[in-house]
DNA sequence: TATTAAATAAGAATAATTATCATTTAGGAA
DNA sequence: TTCCTAAATGATAATTATTCTTATTTAATA
């Protein structure tokens, strides 16, 4: 079922959760997911392991899951949330037309904000994280994005 | 009711919407607003204007001002849509204990982003804009946040 | 002023999410 | 190991945000 059940079972409980089947299968695949999935995608594919699974322990679950810090929601203009399970500072490459949410990692792009921003003061104001944008179309919807 | 009512009327037409009331009233209180007011907020205060205004015509407004591009509309992870008449280039503070929406407005930045950006290629892709929003949480709820 | 296509009000319908509660289970204690 | 219990789940009701439908009204043009 999953590459290192051991390891995904400590991160569970290392946030303070009971390793449950359904939470392990749930990180595990948002681990290996890769489009920033919607709660019904997850839920279509969680029950293939999970047959008897619920939709709404889906929802609590990935509401446990990013009250610990161990994965983001993504709000869309589409009005549905989208999950991540990269907690590593990164940007979002969004496809109006497709909604697809492509990861943008670029640790030179990351400094060049963190530092200007750092120049700055906003006052009355503690930063948690910082999150780039980049919205805009697929030419070929499909077709793969790639930077550089 | 507005500072520059032609103005507005004018906005409204050139967009190929008739400039009805409801309308006229939405688009001027967007203008005036610095709060990227959620639905019911807008609704709450056109009713003051508009005593008979139904919550659909301000969603159905929002949206027809979003397609035209008037208007921006923001997703935040509460699940609720804010509304943005600011539609130059500009950045988001979000507290995310108060959910306050504060414009980031700094030239400066916006350059920096936008060329680093035209300097790598993201392949596959036509940019249509680009935002970035600056989560945290004010040191004091009720005192506001300023820049430098 | 009359015409009419477009917009609105009211409320029903839908979609996304959250709450409730009886049943099950993970994980520690015995 | 087995037992115990707090925590988690499954089923489904409830809520919230948003969209749809249709009869009525209105802005813009002639
Ligand atoms: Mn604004
Ligand atoms: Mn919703
Ligand atoms: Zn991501
Ligand atoms: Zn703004």
């Amino acid at each position: 079922m999953s590459i290192n059940l051991d390891q995904i079972k400590a991160e569970i409980s290392d946030v303070g959760l009971k390793a449950t089947h359904q939470r392990i299968v749930i990180y595990d695949y948002l681990m290996k997911s890769k489009t920033h999935p919607t709660v019904d995608r997850i839920y279509d594919d969680v029950k293939n392991h999970i047959p008897s699974v619920s939709v709404a322990t889906i929802y609590r679950v990935l509401e446990d899951f990013v009250t610990a810090g161990l994965i983001y929601k993504v709000a869309t203009r589409e009005g549905t949330m989208r999950y991540d399970a990269n907690t590593a500072p990164h940007n979002h490459i969004y496809c109006t037309n497709t909604q697809d949410i492509i990861d943008y990692n670029d640790q030179e792009l990351n400094d060049l904000i963190a530092n200007f921003l750092s120049k700055k003061k906003i006052k009355n104001f503690k930063i948690s994280d910082i999150k780039l944008q980049i919205n805009g179309e697929k030419l070929d919807p499909d077709d793969s994005v790639s930077i550089n």
